[in-house]
DNA sequence: TACATATGATCAT
DNA sequence: TGATCCTATGTAA
């Protein structure tokens, strides 16, 4: 179906990678919990039976491996998965986008640490980005929404924006300020020392020593501090 | 070698 | 809320 095209754009929006072949052919990708790219620059091993979608060109082979979503579509139905998902903080129109994020927000009852995996509500956090940004914004998970000042709104796009960029960049997650686990600079840091709260159930929380706690919500672990987060 | 576990999302109920 | 998709990795055995 796409042999011999030639891919145009890729785009991204949240998690969902959208490939742009000529002419109007889109493939829909997302790697979900156990997707993989593998490249090979030379002598690519032959794919194995896992192998859901290969693509080469002269200099490199992509095999993809394990992807929750990997399929076929044209241009109208991928604008009509594009549209249905919220907005996306490393997307451009940034401010336009924090506006329909808070109004998507307020509509919901669920806690605002189960809003922040809904992907009607903000696309692509995950799990790491939002116990970490609920940190960073000293908001406790099971606030609800409503609960919000407008600031804590604005605060949690905000901070999402920013770490996320930031892990776009460096191609880690890594939300701790160096000055937390007293070293100058983030190339210091210990890969131990990347977060505050994701995974670190029972340890002292970086800023004030309380030990971090977590709770279920939405269906997966969400770790926090009861105190940096009262 | 076996097993638990993981940065996700959808759908049925 | 639980089942489902079903790869790679790290740790235990």
């Amino acid at each position: 179906m796409l042999d011999g095209r030639t891919l145009r754009d890729v785009r991204a929006h949240g998690k969902h990678l959208f490939y742009e072949w000529e002419p109007d052919v889109v493939l829909h990708v997302h790697l979900g919990l156990f997707g993989t790219f593998r490249a090979f620059r030379s002598d690519p091993r032959p794919p194995t039976s896992g192998t859901r979608l290969a693509m080469a060109n002269a200099d490199v082979t992509i095999y993809l491996a394990g992807p929750t979503v990997c399929e076929v579509l044209d241009p109208a139905e991928a604008d009509a998965i594009h549209d249905r998902l919220g907005p996306d903080p490393l997307a451009r129109r940034s401010a336009r986008s924090r506006a329909e994020f808070a109004r998507r927000l307020a509509r919901r009852t669920i806690p605002v640490g189960a809003a922040l995996l809904d992907q009607k509500v903000i696309a692509g956090i995950g799990n790491v980005y939002r116990a970490e940004l609920l940190f960073l914004c000293g908001i406790a998970p099971d606030r609800a929404p409503r609960s919000l000042s407008p600031h804590e709104v604005t605060s949690i796009w905000d901070t999402a924006a920013t770490q996320l960029r930031m892990g776009e960049k460096t191609d880690r997650i890594i939300t701790v300020d160096p000055v937390d686990v007293g070293v100058r600079r983030r190339g210091q840091l210990h890969p131990d020392e990347h977060v505050y709260v994701y995974q670190r159930g029972g340890e002292p929380c970086r800023r004030c020593s309380t030990p971090i706690e977590h709770v279920e919500m939405a269906g997966r672990t969400i770790w926090f501090c009861p105190s940096c987060q009262a």
